[in-house]
Parts: structure tokens; sequence; C-alpha cells
DNA sequence: GTTTTATGGTGATTTAGATCATCATTACTG
DNA sequence: CAGTAATGATGATCTAAATCACCATAAAAC
């Protein structure tokens, strides 16, 4: 479903639309009219890509690096709402339902984005049916993924839902049972709806009980088994 | 946005397909084929439309009353995910991201539906660019209104989400400061991610503030102001 | 290199809201 | 119309996790 490989899948440097995925369904036609409207940026972590409310003119498609979407909230509460890794669009929904962007996103890595003119985007959906299909499956799976957040988050408790994270970085961000994560014990926080303070010790609950290994920033999952048990039985 | 009005968007009995919002983009033609694929159906309260993990055949479009979205999780708790009543539609993204229904669907009142074909409806979707651009915008929508739910879920403590599903009524609903809702309080608890005896002490909290008038289940909005503060400081 | 600012980590305390138990009331059902 | 089931309501208790208050590193900035 989604493509999180860490590579850059910018390949031609001199046609900026990636040979990929969703962009396989334009013409050669419309990939010139669509290359038009897109600018490749380069973002450091940490830089911003959107704020919320600000007029949202452009879709951003990662082609390496990470970033997060996220929802600022009163106080100096945020809430992750998902990582975008390379081959995945950011701001689509805000693009076809609001004027402005209705979350913020910001770099976690290094990051290489295509911002895409949402204007040209969705002039050419309009003319191709299969694109537009293919855009319809992509925000079809955004809906899936977060109303699966949504029950999560009314239903599990720390423990599956710090399964369920670590779940998500191997499965789908990571792709490995080891890996490095670049975020802070905070960003993952945010990710699961709690504090630094519980996400550390919940961790440190599974490194005890040889359920994951844990060395700073590097986990590797002893027992994918329990991982799967804590995250089903929330 | 969404339109919950009270009364049936079906007109004509001779064609199925309304003469209403997002069905505009149709050619006679394509209304033709996309009836063909299409059947009425009435269903009764706590009857299921669909139910989640089945295969999933068909798109409903509520014409007359309302029905909820939900997510049965472990145990016996539910998440109620949304209302969808007349003109809005439900199990679109599972349409378009998953083969089997990703949450099931219940009647809240008498419920009149079309029963969409899901693969009619691709096929003209795919060749009427249009028409996908609207349902581009109707996804786009949905995925804003669960991420914002989601914000709320993990910020808003218990007297902000009451004040935020009373909003949903008069605002989204029912259209109107004072209404009757046709949800029990379990269903109205499901609804904002809290328990029925939770609900039940902050709507008397509500009550003898004088923020609402409440009897049963003839809710009257008396203090707006108070609503929207409360709904905002969270 | 030394100060300052982010981050990681821990224990003690507090609290919002879940859970449990119970009863009243309404509405189905035979 | 009695009897059972579903719903609404309240009080007492419990608990998961937030909050608060620190300190230790690590990384950035001067």
């Amino acid at each position: 479903m989604k493509d999180f490989s860490r590579n850059s899948v910018y390949s031609d440097p001199h046609n900026l639309i990636p040979d990929d995925g969703i962009f396989n369904y334009l013409t050669k036609e419309e990939k010139l009219r669509l290359s038009a409207g897109v600018t490749l940026m380069t973002f450091e972590r940490q830089d911003i890509l959107f704020k919320q409310n600000m007029p949202s003119d452009h879709i951003v498609y990662v082609l390496s690096g990470l970033i997060k979407v996220y929802s600022g909230g009163r106080g100096d509460r945020v809430v992750c709402i998902r990582l975008v890794g390379p081959g995945s669009f950011a701001a689509l929904s805000s693009a076809y339902a609001s004027g402005v962007y209705r979350n913020s996103a910001a770099a976690i890595e290094d990051t290489e984005a295509l911002m895409i003119r949402k204007e040209t985007l969705r002039d050419i959906a309009k003319k191709n049916g299969l694109f537009s299909v293919s855009l319809l499956n992509i925000l079809g799976g955004e809906v899936i993924d977060i109303s699966d957040k949504l029950v999560t988050f009314s239903m599990k408790q720390l423990p599956g839902r710090v399964a369920d994270l670590i779940r998500y970085f191997s499965e789908e961000v990571y792709k490995s049972p080891e890996f490095t994560v670049s975020l802070t014990r905070q960003e993952m926080a945010e990710l699961i709806g709690t504090t630094k303070e519980s996400l550390i010790r919940t961790l440190n609950e599974f490194k005890n009980d040889k359920i994951i290994d844990l060395e700073g920033k590097h986990i590797k999952i002893l027992s994918n088994d329990l991982i799967k048990v804590l995250s089903e039985i929330g």
C-alpha cells in the first residue's frame, strides 16, 4: 500500500515527475503539464513544509526522507496524525476538501519532496479517470488508516498502543525488525497520543520483558509474537 | 458540506438515482447504467447495513433516516466513527481501498438507502472525471473529519468532547439548537469515546450549569457561547 | 571549551474518568 | 397485562496514565 522504502523514487534528472506508481497513469503530455506545476524542494530536519490554516496551494509528494503530519492543538499539546515517506502524498485531502491546510507538516529526516500545484493536479485528474481513481484509492486508504487509528486511540491502552507503534515502524516505515528511529521520544509519544514519560516507561517495560532490545534510538524486536499479541489485546 | 436534512432526497419514483448533488455530474446514460447496479433498501432501527470484514460489494447512499458507522473492537467496546444522514455515502473508502468493509453500519432511525454496486460506481467514475473529482472531494472531507476527531480524542477531555457532540448534533445532524436525539446514551457515548455513565454525568453538569436544557432525549442549547468555549478549550 | 538548550530518564503525586454495583423507568414480548 | 429486557441514572471505588519535579546526558550555540 504505502511505499516507505528508504531511497528516492526520483530517477530521471530531466523530468521532475517520477516514473513511479500513480504517475504511470499519466500520458507523456500530462506529465509535462504536471511537471510545469511542480517544484522540487529539499528540507532539513525540523523544517516546516506547511502549516495549519495557511492557504493550501500545493500537494506534497515525498521522494526521499520522512515527514510528519501533525496537528497542534490548545496549549503545547501536539498529535501526530501520520508519517509520510517516499512515494506517498501529504495534504491531498486538504487539496480536495479545503482551501487551507488542515494540518501542519515538518521534516523528521532530511527530505526531498515535490511540491505540486493543486490546481494543476486537479485539472489533470478531472480529465484522466484512471489517475483520479488512483487518487481515490489513496484517499480511501487514508480514511481507513485514520479510522483504525481512531479506534486504537479510544480502545487500546498504552502497552497496546506502543506495540502498534513498534509494528508501524517495523512493518511500514523501516521495513525491518531492527531499526534506528529518527524520531525523538516526544515525537513517538505524539504519534500514539501519550506523553514522553509514559512512552519511555512502557518501552522500558518491553525491554525488561525481553520483547524488544532498546539502546537509545535503536530498537530490535525480540518477540514479534508478543508484539502482535499486545497489539491485538490492546 | 454534508447534507443531513431530515427528509428524503429521493424524488422521481421511476429513476433510482436522485437528481441531487454529486449525481448531477452524471449523464442521462450514466445514470441509467448506475441505476442498473442499484438496489433501494429500507432498514429499521438496529438493522445492520453491513458488517466489518465482509466482502464489500456495495456503497451505501442514504436517502432518508440516519445510520451509524462503527467499529467493534475487543470485548464489547464499540467506537462510533460517524453518523451518515441523507445525501451522504457510507463505505466509500472501503470500496476504493479494501476488498472488505472496514467498519460496520447499522440504522439508528428507520432508513431508506441506495445500495450501489461498487464495480458499477467505479467504472463510471473511471470515465467521468468530474464525477470522480466529486468523489475525491467527499473522501477528502472524510479524511479531514476523521483527522479532526482523532485530534479531539487525544486532546480534549470529557466536557470538551460532550460540547463537540452537542455542536455536531445541532450543526450537522439536526440543524437546530433544539432537537430530539434518536440515539441512546450508550450510542452517544460511543460517538465521543467514553462510557454511558460518564456521558450522563457530563450532560447533567451541563444541565445544572444552564448550558443546555435536557429532558430525556430532548436537548435544547441554552448558551451556544458556552458550548463553543467548552468545545474550544477542550 | 564552556554555557545553553534539547533530549532522555526516574520517582512521587494527582486526577479524570473507567469500572462496579445498584435501582428506577421505560419499552418490548408472550 | 404481567414479566422480562433494555435504557437511564447515581453513588462508591479503583486505576492508568498525566502531571510535576527533578537530574543526566547529549547536542548546539556562543
